[in-house]
DNA sequence: GGTTGAGATGACAACGCTGTCATTACAGGT
DNA sequence: ACCTGTAATGACAGCGTTGTCATCTCAACC
């Protein structure tokens, strides 16, 4: 009897490219080949696998044949958050620039935690991307040595404020901010108010707030009044905090937001309150989301280009497999998008 | 000279269990079960060996890893669209349940097609994952099929209304339907107008709108107007559509949307034309979406739980690794959401 | 002093595939 | 008949881990 050594019982029957191999009478070579479509092979021979395949009900494993040929297909993707509709639609610019060639994504998310982004990103490297796709160039220093050691290329994605590790899609922030500060002093505005994200946690709000203060300062303006809250920005938490500053500074002429979002939010807020958007009172988002364009009165905003942020990094890291010489900046610009309500 | 036979030039420097052992002057073994933790390690043997891990900066190799052990410990997550916010959210939950297990989800995606569907079940399933959650219970037939002999647990999510192949998670659409055109027609409403989706692509709609239709049925009603359009569900449409049905048929009582983003657009047509609100016209959205509540007057929707759905499909594979002997289905519910529209 | 057993560690095949090289078959040219 | 070249296929090591079993050490116990 036959002593059963080694693992071989936990394969729970699972067909393998040797069982193929066996009933179409071919080598494991000539399966393999097949399978992946390169090499050559015999009409014949391709049908008569094939078949084999079929009923077999054959799906080639991928750990496997990553494994064999140092090649994962895999490439990495970390984004903050799935709640902000912003990385959902980076995603699809990636998966539209994916879509074709033979690559995977896999998306982790880190919560806006530092920590938790080294921890997603050590788990990733794991997989042996064949590129890895991070939102924002702030990282920890563990992080940053890790996707340097790691030999793949790193595309930071969505802001293009600090220099790349390897290469950076996106805008500036801060010129986007300070380009919404000039564009909104030179319209007449002059006691502003700031309603937005006030944590640490995103920091291109932030770099946005210190652009449209350069911006303010500029004319010799800063904000009268601010009301910042933590965590996800949402509508409710915009028409809260409108409500919130309107009520405590009465006299200002526009609110710049830190997000669509929350812009929304403030004008549902002026809606019920009977406050006129822009006459008694202007408001300015950030995003230039399908919201709010729809709204009765499009919001006036600052347009990015989150889907061709994706696609464009995707495409960078298809065009270039290795790494550049030099980091490479790729910047998608922002747009003033001048709406009705400010 | 040694005659560099087969692919070890291919090797791009990196580091492997055998680098970190040979440094540390133990066992491949012995580094192994220090980087998973697990079996009997002396103290100052792991200290050794976690020092020259930093110093090399050493990796593990999960590919390696799952193929030796035969458990990818990914979990693969099959879903149509990113657009849709539902879809995000669902994630959410499928990432909180998995949080803190060593399991890592692998998103794809179909756009609502079939056939993409399948094509990405089948690039899933030769990743070895070790449960596939996909959203909705109607597939191809090879899909199913491949599905079944995967061997590894399916977990739909979504929708509770066909037979599943081994769990369903979500709600009946068609009883929430139905549901919400009995509320309506017990609040006095007898014109009913349908506006959303009517492609072939989004059955869940298609199935809401079924129940809808039962519902008024029953009262001996049915849909006076409808207007229906394709592609993906957004606030423009539904605003755009609710222009449109109401000059065409401009004695409606009440419009029943296919979402909640189109019901919110057909808000924004009615402030925009001085409609009044549920006055003039009732409106009835579907999901009970975070922007619906922050509106000046809350939508009136029928309430589903996107997040729970997601973190109830992990657990349930979580739970029960291995398939039930029944098909089982787990209920998470809707609620008629009474805000100020209808 | 010898036995026992738990604690540590090592050796090595196996996981399922692919890259490389070797081999075979055969048409075409001389 | 012999060589050449190309198409088609096969053999097999190697990818970087992990599971299993074997081995070794040494304190505790009788």
């Amino acid at each position: 009897m036959a002593k059963q050594r080694y693992r071989l019982a936990d394969r729970k029957s699972k067909v393998t490219v040797s069982d193929v191999a066996r009933l179409a009478e071919v080598s494991d070579s000539t399966v393999s080949r097949i399978m992946r479509g390169q090499g050559l092979v015999a009409d014949a021979t391709r049908e008569k696998v094939m078949a084999m395949v079929k009923v077999l009900g054959y799906v080639p494993n991928r750990i496997a044949g990553s494994l064999a040929s140092l090649d994962s297909r895999l490439v990495g993707v970390v984004i903050p958050s799935l709640s902000n509709i912003v990385f959902p639609e980076i995603l699809q610019g990636i998966n539209a620039g994916l879509a074709g060639t033979n690559r995977q994504s896999v998306i982790s998310v880190t919560d806006y935690d530092l920590d938790k982004e080294e921890e997603v990103v050590r788990n990733l490297l794991a997989w042996q991307p064949a590129a890895v796709l991070i939102a924002g160039s702030v990282h920890t220093f563990a992080t940053q040595k890790m996707l340097e050691n790691s030999g793949v290329r790193v595309i930071e994605f969505m802001e293009i404020d600090h220099p790349p590790i390897d290469a950076a899609v996106g805008l500036s922030h801060v010129a986007a901010g300070k380009a919404a500060a000039r564009h909104l002093v030179q319209r007449g505005y002059r006691r502003f108010g700031y309603v937005g994200y006030g944590g640490t946690q995103d920091l291109r709000a932030r770099m946005r707030y210190q652009g449209l203060c350069e911006g303010l300062a500029e004319a010799g303006l800063g904000f009268v009044a601010e009301s910042v809250s933590d965590g996800q920005t949402t509508v409710a938490k915009g028409k809260a905090q409108t409500s919130e500053i309107c009520a405590r500074v009465p006299d200002l002429d526009v609110l710049t937001f830190s997000s669509d979002d929350m812009a929304v939010g403030g004008l549902f807020h002026c809606m019920s309150a009977g406050i006129r958007v822009p006459e008694d009172l202007g408001l300015f988002g950030f995003n230039g989301l399908e919201l709010g364009r729809a709204l009765p009165q499009p919001l006036s905003t600052v347009r990015t280009n989150r889907f061709e942020i994706g696609k464009r990094a995707v495409e960078e890291f298809l065009s270039h497999p290795t790494r550049p010489d030099q980091p490479k900046i790729i910047d998608t610009g922002f747009e003033i998008f001048e709406g009705a309500t400010a």
